[in-house]
DNA sequence: AGAAAATATAGCACAAATGCTATAAAAAGT
DNA sequence: ACTTTTTATAGCATTTGTGCTATATTTTCT
């Protein structure tokens, strides 16, 4: 049993992060020119997840980025060549 | 109700290229000389989950990733500057 | 060897990623 | 304008990431 009411548990979602790489993803896609579907397929996620991921309404895992990695033939030095934005500091890293 | 008796989908865990993560992680960190404690505390993550990454027993978000990042002020680049393993051939990816 | 610190493991609860299917909206061709 | 293709959104079921807490194991010091 919870003892407080409403749990505290708070994961983490980059907003900022999620949208680089979103973008990333896109200009990479892009320039290669294959569509979200044949990227789907190549790397056995589902096309919904896809979009999702290209529209950072989610939070991929690291074997999803290394699927798409893999389809795309881009290594991943490249797949991350963006600048993370800053974050928000948080107490537990201001200082 | 589900008419197959036993589900057929299954999550991507792409455990070559997770310890493959893991062992840079562990060694960037080992670097800079902080421990698995004082790196989840800078990054806002759980102790446990540092010790589950660098054990490959989890595929971590890239929100999780992001913030390892930003604490141990490393670029994304260099986190991911290791060679991601072949990874093994679908039916969906081989040729 | 013994103590202390660091790392790994385990179980539980909850939040969220993903697949699947369908549909809507937008973009690209004709 | 119309059709086709591509991208985005939505809901549901299932799997899994993560936090939390506790404990075990390993490593590091003295």
């Amino acid at each position: 049993m919870n003892k407080n009411k409403t749990s505290k548990r708070k994961l983490i979602f980059d907003e900022e992060g999620l949208l680089a790489f979103a973008a990333q993803l896109k200009k990479l896609r892009s320039e290669i020119g294959i569509t979200q579907a044949q990227l789907a397929y190549e790397a056995g996620v589902s096309l919904s997840q896809i979009a999702r991921i290209e529209t950072a309404k989610v939070n991929p895992t690291l074997s999803t980025v290394f699927a798409i990695s893999r389809a795309l033939d881009i290594s991943l030095v490249r797949m991350f060549d963006f600048s993370l934005p800053e974050g928000k500091r948080t107490q537990k890293n201001f200082q």
